[in-house]
RNA sequence: GGCGCCGUACCCAAGUGGUAAGGGAGCAGUCUGCAAAACUGCGAUGCAGCGGUUCGAACCCGCUCGGCGCCUCCA
């Protein structure tokens, strides 16, 4: 039974669809106007786990996630550019899409653009106009906040109380401080749609209410999006929704909490963020390891999601370090054993509990870090087992569990040990006949090129052979310089009792 | 001025009334030619501080200190 926090009533709520079995989310997206930085990243995840986790607990989920493709920003950027706003909004969805791919963030069932849907924003705003809760002035179509009495609820906030502290100027046309633009009418040059109330283009707000009743009706059951869009966005969606259709709007407010740089908000405004591809490409603890998606998520989901999380080279290096331990499992887990022990009883009585654990953790309102723990303590159990005598068949059954529950939160799906990820696609170098993948110093060869030399797998393997006979010999000078050498190419070593070798980059 | 969040070991982090999960790092040991991995052991009489409620509090209440967010675009 999955409980949810619930930013409406500030309580956990046990979430009860509307239509059993069958889920409607809508979440708030990106204003395409630059690449995305970490903390889109987490909302993002977030929203991906929960929606794999619905998925797996036998939903069938519609996920709405929206681009908003027109506003300030975006036009000003694209104005700088000498590009049309419509062509800078996609080049940025692209990169979204990239970058949300390489974290292994499924795509939303449907993914609309603002612009896709004036029409829809045009008849939303003339019903809100009809029912006199918005107003025209100007060409320009403002929400009146006071003719809608709920408003505040998401937020608790007040309207006296918004006005004191305001930092808003205000604008003398509107007939309340906090009214908001439904619609825009437009200067010269900027992207127009013609409308009742001339040619303008849609505020902020409305898209997500239009596209959300397009996609999944008046009422539908999960509504997220970061901690900062509680006010004003959700806010003003909510009233937009209900002061048109009358009915519910979202049943279950979910809102994840920020990055943090040294404690502070990862934002835009203050410049001390990180784009993800800034990521991917960073490698400061070491020249062969790169960040790779499955890095980041375990980062990202080893906190609540509600939770601030801070960002750092450190945390970053921790979560690798702890995707290593389940990896090195993996490995084991590959290798097959002939004698086949007889604890199958016990593997099963281990992979029970985890999953008891896991779905327990899950069901308190997705806590990631707990379901977490639960998968690190079937690690250790399973190590054991290993260590002891843990047949083939079931060795294959508990990789196939942590591949199963590691699913929901989209980590350990990968084959053998990657955590180089630019190894699959390498180049070769001619001279020296050596693949290339990194950009790094090496730290032997030194930096006269800026790629860096990596062994092909049948290049480790020769090596490994030879020092295998090596050791056969006692020659342990030669099979050390050998190791040495891989070690160099960012490959690490373990012997095996019997004589073979595992290794892995 | 209004609304709200956070403070748990060296680091990350779960736990929200019954006596401190888990991970990383570290140290010691077992195994090993040596390494690596794995395993075993060690590690907060303590949960920012002070008071209160209670048989019992990290968890509830109050105050204090420290850090942060929203109220303007923001995941």
């Amino acid at each position: 039974m999955l409980k949810l926090f619930n930013t409406l009533t500030r309580r956990q709520e046990v979430f009860e669809p509307i239509e059993p079995k069958t889920v409607r989310m809508y979440v708030c997206g990106v204003t395409v106007y630059d690449y995305c930085h970490i903390g889109h990243a987490r909302s993002a995840l977030v929203f991906d786990v929960l929606r794999r986790y619905l998925e797996y607990s036998g939903y069938a989920v519609t996920f709405v996630k929206n681009f908003t493709d027109v506003d300030d920003k975006i036009i000003k950027r694209a104005n700088e550019q000498g590009v049309s706003s419509g062509a800078l909004a996609t080049k940025y969805i692209q990169a979204y899409h990239e970058d949300m791919g390489r974290m292994g963030i499924r795509g939303a069932t449907e993914e609309p653009r603002a612009t896709e849907h004036i029409a829809d924003i045009i008849q939303l705003t003339e019903q809100l106009v009809n029912r006199e809760l918005a107003y025209v002035v100007d060409g320009d179509v403002y929400f009146e906040v006071s003719k809608y009495p709920e408003y505040g609820r998401l937020s608790k906030r007040r309207l006296e109380d918004l006005q004191a502290g305001a930092r808003v100027e205000v604008d003398e046309r509107k007939r309340h401080p906090m009214d908001f633009a439904l619609w825009k009418s437009s200067k010269p040059g900027e992207p127009a749609w013609e409308s009742p109330w001339g040619p303008g283009r849609p505020g902020w707000h409305i898209e997500c209410s239009a596209m959300s009743l397009r996609y999944l009706g008046e009422t539908f059951d999960i509504h997220g999006g970061g901690m900062d869009l509680i006010f004003p966005h959700h806010e003003n969606e909510i009233a937009q929704s209900c002061g048109a259709t009358g009915k519910e709007f979202a049943r279950y407010w979910v809102h994840n909490g920020f990055v943090q740089i040294n404690k502070e908000k990862m934002s835009k405004s203050l410049g001390n963020f990180f784009t993800i591809r800034e990521i991917f490409e960073k490698s400061e603890w070491s020249w062969s390891e790169e960040v790779t998606g499955e890095i980041l998520r375990y980062f990202l989901l080893s906190t609540h999601y509600h939770s601030p999380l801070d960002f750092s080279d450190q945390a970053l290096k921790e979560a690798k370090n702890a995707l290593d331990g389940f990896y090195d499992l993996f490995n084991r887990l590959h290798e097959t054993n002939e004698s086949g022990g007889e604890d199958g009883g016990l593997l099963q009585a281990a992979a029970e509990r985890t999953r008891e654990s896991f779905h327990r953790s899950m069901d308190d309102d997705l806590n990631t870090s707990a379901a977490i723990a639960a998968l690190q303590g079937l690690r250790s159990e399973v190590n054991k087992m290993v260590d002891k005598d843990l047949s083939t068949s079931n060795r294959k059954n508990v990789r196939h569990e942590f591949r199963s529950l590691g699913n929901i939160l989209g980590l350990f799906q990968l084959d053998k040990w990657q955590f180089n990820p630019s190894v699959p696609c390498v180049g070769m170098n001619v001279e020296s006949g050596m693949s290339i993948s990194s950009r790094k110093t090496h730290p032997i060869l030194g930096g006269q090129s800026s790629w860096v030399p990596t062994l092909s797998d049948s290049e480790v393997e020769t090596r490994i052979a030879e020092r295998r006979e090596a050791k056969k010999r006692k020659d342990f000078k030669r099979a050390d310089v050998i190791r040495e050498e891989l070690k160099s190419f960012g490959i690490t070593i373990e012997d095996k009792p019997d004589g073979t070798a595992r290794w892995k980059r």
